[in-house]
DNA sequence: AGCACGCCGACT
DNA sequence: GTCGGCGTGCTC
């Protein structure tokens, strides 16, 4: 006998978990993992639909109590079939759990809640309504009376809202619906996302476009399935290269995934794609509702669509017939998912690629250490693109010792040259860039006579100023009324450090009093289309200098900045974790790359204490190569990804010695096995200890580390770590995993 | 989510 | 005692 552990199409908390049921004989050869299944469910035997998620041969409780499966739909079986085997090797990969996975994959709480948005409607007259409330009063009919009032003074209740906020029962619903007190309305309603343009033509490509794009195509026309890496120096045209193949691909009949840093969604770059492909694009970013997500799916899955640019997420639209995947900005850190399962968007996108037979296309400046080590290992074929389009010169890259600068007196934040390239850019009526490459964590409120630290009364960190007279926690949003006394000594002399873009702008304010200026950071694009709009000043030359972090320095381009300044380059080089030089190569050469494209010559200052280090040195000759081979060396020698394998183990609980106790004897129980050989060779762990953050809301976090030179010893050791939280599951204690993280904890 | 069971207060 | 509403728990 054969049977089915089958996930139920509803989207409830109680109902996450897999129900067996038996196959019949008639099915048994034909039904497989994935299929979408209608079963009886619950004591009506309702029938309801569900997906396939494994097939077993032994019955896990009593086979009597099992119902059976009644068929299986052949409509959706494709797609969902492929989504479902990605969800269970994310599960595999990733280590989550099943259902976790599979809500990643497949918008089943979206689907539920796009059929049916139910309301409740009152159905009486304001008299009526009022006698019926007395009716409900005087017989105690408590439940009816909540309800009754709120619809009088509402009018109209959402569903959802009535049965979980307002605590009535469907079944007291049911029954005034047929006293025909109110009625349930049922509405569905689908949106359009915005779509136009006119095709334009395809563009002329250089020789080495032109080379990458007809060798992926002829691969692609004789039946070979790679993944490729085009390493191409900002402003080289590697969109065109993708839009060549993307056409390609669509003229087989196939579709076409690229995914886009969620920070380089910006309607410039849809446009390009628009204009190329018209309504056969379509867009997915975090800010649609999860109605107009989910009818983007359905788009896709009628087939009324051919290309789905979007973040991450866009990964898993339900194509019938894939054929590529394209993944733009590939070593971005947004592509590493922040919940579980902790998938990354490229590993998947390949796996995803592989179960489609499609092909998968990486681009990047920067490549990541992942992506290339593997182009070098010959497993991803890598093309170089070196010339800048419309023959634009690189800008000239000079690197400033802020130590010098310290020696001859100059304790400001600008270098001499900086100061001096910033008067004449602005005498000449070109536009300036000055990049703080930190995120926006504008200063915390120390006392300058005790050294006291105003940090949040939930999580380990310092508050900061905000805007005005708030002191505001990043972390949990803690809030509350910034003080000009000392709580600890009293003293007056307390204030905020202002290490942020805000002291930047200040100071340029003074040094440059003539000069209009415009800052971008976390605190100036807090509300919406700020973002797109201090950009778009910019761009309109509404301002002279642009300050800024991260966001500035991603896929936008200034066509009248030919000076960026790097204030100080050590800051993300200083955060500790084994990636730290990575992410400031790539920062820096972002940061150089957008000086200067067209016919004005840029120029590059990047100010750093260690002007030595070759990440600044690297990023300044535009030398990734050199990079790379000083920091794989480095990864080799300390067994860091991608020379090696990493796991992050989290432990967290409400009670500090808790989350200590349970980290450590998991640790305990790890090592002992990996001294005894258990997993396979080279594996080692590190900790456990506090997280840098070591309590975020109140919640205690501790830490450990896994190292191994194999991928497969990893995850050994984390199915074992799952076994143990499993086995030793203690209510208020959380453990999660991460492979190969990208950030600290 | 939706259905049934069992508890509890109201009333012939 | 019975009737009927309301919360709770279970669904392979």
């Amino acid at each position: 006998m054969k049977y089915a552990n089958i996930i139920v199409n509803i989207s409830h908390e109680n109902l996450d978990k897999t129900f067996q049921y038996t196959v019949p004989e008639d099915m048994a050869g034909v039904i497989s993992v994935g299929d979408y299944v209608t079963i009886p469910f619950g004591r009506g035997n309702k029938l309801i639909k569900g997906y396939v998620l494994e097939l077993t041969d032994e019955a896990a409780c009593d086979p009597l109590r099992l119902k059976s499966v009644v068929s299986i739909d052949t409509d959706s079986r494709l797609v969902e079939h492929k989504l479902i085997k990605l969800a269970s090797w994310m599960k595999q990969t990733y280590g989550s759990t099943m259902i976790n996975a599979l809500k990643v994959v497949l918008p089943i709480k979206k689907l539920v809640k796009e059929k049916e948005e139910k309301s409740i409607v009152l159905r009486l007259g304001s008299d009526e309504a009022g006698e019926r409330l007395a009716m409900y009063a005087k017989k105690h009919q408590t439940a009816r009376e909540r309800l009754l009032k709120e619809l009088i003074s509402e009018g109209r209740l959402d569903y959802r809202l009535v049965t979980a906020k307002l605590n009535v029962s469907p079944a007291t619903i049911k029954a005034m619906e047929k006293q025909e007190v109110l009625s349930i309305e049922k509405k569905r309603v689908y949106r359009n996302a915005a779509n136009a343009g006119k095709r334009a033509d395809a563009v002329v490509l250089n020789d080495e476009q032109q080379e990458a794009a007809s060798s992926i195509i002829n691969d692609i026309n004789s039946g070979i399935r790679k993944t490729y890496l085009i390493h191409g120096i900002t402003g080289s045209g590697k969109t065109e290269v993708y839009m060549e193949v993307i056409d390609a691909v669509i003229r087989q009949g196939r579709q076409a995934i690229v995914l886009i840093p969620e920070i380089a969604l910006t309607y410039q770059t849809v446009m390009r794609f628009l204009k190329r492909f018209g309504d056969r694009v379509s867009m997915m970013h975090s800010r649609l509702s999860d109605g107009e997500r989910f009818d983007q799916f359905e788009r896709a899955r009628k087939g009324e669509i051919s290309v789905m640019i979007g973040p991450r997420s866009a990964l898993f639209t339900p194509f019938e017939d894939l054929g590529l995947i394209v993944i733009d900005e590939e070593h971005e850190g947004s592509y590493k998912s922040d919940n579980s399962p902790k998938y990354h968007a490229r590993e998947t996108a390949i796996e995803l690629a592989h179960l489609h037979g499609a092909s998968v296309i990486l681009g990047s400046a920067t490549p990541s250490l992942e992506a290339y080590k593997k182009a070098l290992d010959g497993e991803y074929k890598l093309f170089t693109l070196s010339k800048r389009i419309g023959d634009a010169t690189l800008p000239k890259v000079t690197v400033t010792d802020l130590k010098q600068e310290l020696k001859n007196g100059n304790r400001s934040m600008f270098g001499e040259e900086l100061k001096k390239a910033m008067e004449e850019r602005l005498s000449r009526g070109e536009q300036i860039m000055l990049f703080l490459n930190r995120r926006g964590y504008a200063g915390f409120v120390s006392c300058r006579s005790c050294g006291h630290v105003i940090k949040c009364p939930h999580c380990d960190v310092s508050l900061a100023r905000h805007g005005g007279r708030k002191l505001m926690c990043h972390y949990c949003g803690y809030e509350r009324e910034d003080t000009n006394v000392c709580p600890q000594c009293g003293s007056g002399s307390i204030g905020a450090m202002r290490a942020g873009t805000e002291q930047v702008e200040m100071n340029v304010k003074k040094m440059f009093p003539y000069a209009s200026v415009l800052r971008m950071d976390a605190d100036t694009t807090r509300q919406k289309d700020s973002y797109e709009r201090i950009l778009s000043a910019f761009s309109n030359r509404e301002a002279d200098i642009l300050i800024g972090t991260q966001m500035i320095v991603k896929g936008h381009d200034f066509p009248y900045v030919t000076l960026m300044g790097v204030l100080i380059a050590d800051m993300s080089l200083n955060a500790g974790d084994h990636r730290a030089a990575e992410r400031t190569f790539q920062l820096l050469t972002q940061a150089a790359g957008r000086a200067g494209r067209a016919d004005l010559k840029g120029e590059v200052i990047i100010q750093t204490y260690q002007p030595e280090h070759y990440a600044v040195k690297c990023a300044a000759a535009q030398d990734y190569r050199g990079f790379y081979d000083r920091e794989i060396a480095y990864r080799s020698l300390a067994g860091y990804p991608p020379a090696g394998h990493m796991l992050a183990v989290l432990t967290e609980s409400a009670s500090q010695d808790d989350a200590r106790r349970y980290c450590e004897a998991l640790a305990e129980t790890l090592r002992y096995d990996i001294i005894k050989g258990r997993y396979g060779g080279g594996a080692a762990l590190i900790g456990p200890s506090d997280a840098t953050v070591g309590r975020i809301n109140d919640i205690y976090r501790k830490l450990f580390y896994l190292k191994a030179p194999d991928m497969s010893v990893i995850v050994r050791i984390r199915d074992a770590a799952e076994k143990y939280t499993d086995e030793h599951r203690e209510k208020g204690i959380r453990v999660s995993f991460d492979v190969d993280p990208l950030k600290g904890y």
